[in-house]
DNA sequence: CGTTAGCACTCTCACCCATCGAGTGCTAAC
DNA sequence: GTTAGCACTCGATGGGTGAGAGTGCTAACG
């Protein structure tokens, strides 16, 4: 039979896209490999079972398609997933009732992105019944905003920092100073450092400091400390991701397809893995749009059970942030995509208000 | 046969005793029933497996071991493990290797509680295979040790709040005062601040704001970061635990017993209840002594086929945390009480050294 | 009288096999 | 091109069976 050659994923006529779909929806609610005649019962197709079956093999043929075995109806591979992805260009918006619940929610917690991108992950994987992901927004280079410091005893003192970013740092420095070294001393060590440093970036720091004055004694513990905070920004400007924030992982414990643990329990193990998820959000924050991965289209083999989709926000000059979903290879791609931009577009606009 | 009676939990034999304790040790190794005929090969009980079987029965009757069925093995039932438990006085004690290992993992981090008690988790985990468990160390009462202001925009600032005991909270500040806020201004309250409210508690510090000159434009607004300093202290106050950071709940997932999801999956919601993690520790703090909840003594049912080893830290007077493993009810509970037990003590000093 | 060898008994586990049913793929008719 | 019909395939289910592990009991032993 002519039409049986596997054909590259090419266009495809509006009747088999419908069927895809259907098998899609179809699998993604039940998880049970679907048959044609569910298929022709469940869906107006018009057309009757036997052509139905003709269809899903022309669709397996394509590569879009899979037979666990013989007798078992088709399920969607990742390349149908991929296909379907595609052809949904207007992704299901939120209703406007669940877009108002959210945007009240955000009204909510303090006006700080430290709090949004952990709630932006709670309400990510509440909306999608999947795990929610979310990291800081983070700049490409950090810039100081406030320096502060406080005696622990003669010898120590815990340095505060700020970026203009929004985060904050702590870190204990000692002062091996011959200098007696109390809290009022500290403060004018802060003092002059929140004079000279700020807005400065690690490398204007750097040479800030340089020109301080080493017979003075608190310049001198100014350019101790301002050593330390160069060290910090540093690190801080290495980092691919600060951190991630992930909620809701129980929800997809609750798959069927995860009922025997093991498999999950690699994606957790994938999940710890910071170099990774740095690559992948710094493909997302670098792309500027929404990306879907889909099954196998993942890097690492533990992830190939699983999806993610996610977003950027926040602002290109200053400061990316990723936030997102993870769940099952069969989960449903439109609502996903449809939250997912709401909540990036909101985090967007929360962002922009910061910063106006 | 009389001695079948079944008998209050009362003097055991030493020989009834020994037996007990192999057929745990044994059982917690391989995760089987242990037979009376692995006994005797395995430990030198210097009598037959018939003798063994005997003993066996009896220990049934008294309700410390269970058989599956007629032609399984023995295994611990959690009265066992808890006859076994009390048993163990001298808890095997840390290699010393491992012990020095701990302490230089503890000096290369940073001088502050906050990461100490995350690293302590972290290294639970690691050394007994489970999941650690750690909150920070918490005061009955905080105090105010520092106050930072930070200028976002006009209307509004962001405040910074060091606590004595090292815990750093942050908060947005709306100000819709008439006077123009800008930084300058912002430092003369903080200073204000840090000068009046050093060491303040809640109570303290609202008393002194009330006597602060609402028609000075710097007192009005010192009162009013003021008040809202005061409304995070008594929420920090209020909370019975202020975080609990777990690690390692991956290794408890790998245990055979939890193959099968579900199981482990309530133990994931039950730990995610604030309320229960709470007065489980409240009771530790409490105590002042380690504590090891066996299967179902735990309140909760989700947590029904896991134990917890639990010991506190700190100081009574001043700031206290709890540390442990949460394991499954077959872990070795020498170890784990061990292991808890030498890095409490390490937390110990950490604290005492920082309030010295 | 405690301990031990011997042995019948019980119960699970792994395996095999037959049955059932869902769903396909093909053919022939429309 | 579509559809009805039908043989075929393959997993799931359930009963039956043999092996093996481990017990509980009895009777002999020191």
């Amino acid at each position: 039979m002519a039409r049986r050659i596997r054909r590259p994923l090419g266009p495809l006529d509006l009747r088999s896209q419908a069927i895809l779909r259907a098998v899609i929806e179809e699998y993604v609610t039940t998880a049970q490999p679907v048959g044609s005649l569910a298929l022709v019962e469940r869906y107006a197709l018009g057309v009757s079972s036997a052509t139905v079956r003709n269809i899903l093999a022309e669709l397996e043929m394509a590569g879009l398609l899979s037979h666990p075995h013989t007798s078992a109806g088709r399920m969607p591979t990742d390349a149908g997933y991929r296909f379907y992805v595609e052809s949904i260009v207007d992704a299901s918006p939120l209703p406007p009732v669940e877009q108002l619940m959210i945007r009240h929610q955000f009204g909510q917690v303090e006006f700080a992105s430290e709090h949004w991108f952990r709630l932006a992950a709670t309400t990510l994987a509440g909306l999608t019944r999947s795990a929610g992901l979310a990291t800081p927004a983070k700049p490409a280079v950090a810039h100081i905003r406030r320096v502060d410091l406080v005696a622990v005893n003669e010898r120590m003192a815990s340095l505060i920092l700020v970026l203009r970013e929004g985060a904050i740092k702590q870190a204990a420095v000692t002062l091996d100073e011959t200098d007696a070294v109390d809290q009022a001393t500290l403060n004018r060590v802060a003092a002059m450092l929140n004079e000279h440093l700020l807005e400065a970036t690690a490398t204007a720091a750097e040479a800030t400091l340089a020109r301080f004055d080493r017979a003075d004694p608190v310049q001198r513990v100014a350019q101790r400390v301002g050593d330390r905070i160069v060290r910090i920004l540093r690190d801080y400007d290495a980092a691919a991701v600060e951190e991630v924030f992930s909620d809701g992982l129980l929800n997809v414990m609750e798959a069927p397809e995860f009922a025997q643990s093991d498999k999950l329990r690699q994606v957790f193990t994938a999940l710890e893995n910071r170099a990774y998820l740095g690559e992948l959000v710094g493909s997302v924050a670098g792309s500027g749009r929404i990306r879907v991965v889909i099954g196998a289209e993942n890097a690492r083999a533990e992830m190939h059970d699983v999806s993610l989709v996610l977003a950027p926000y926040g602002r290109p000059g200053r400061a990316l942030g990723v936030v997102g979903v993870l769940g099952p290879t069969r989960m449903s791609y439109p609502h996903a995509i449809g939250t997912v931009t709401f909540v990036s577009g909101l985090l967007n606009e929360l962002v922009d208000h910061l910063y106006a």
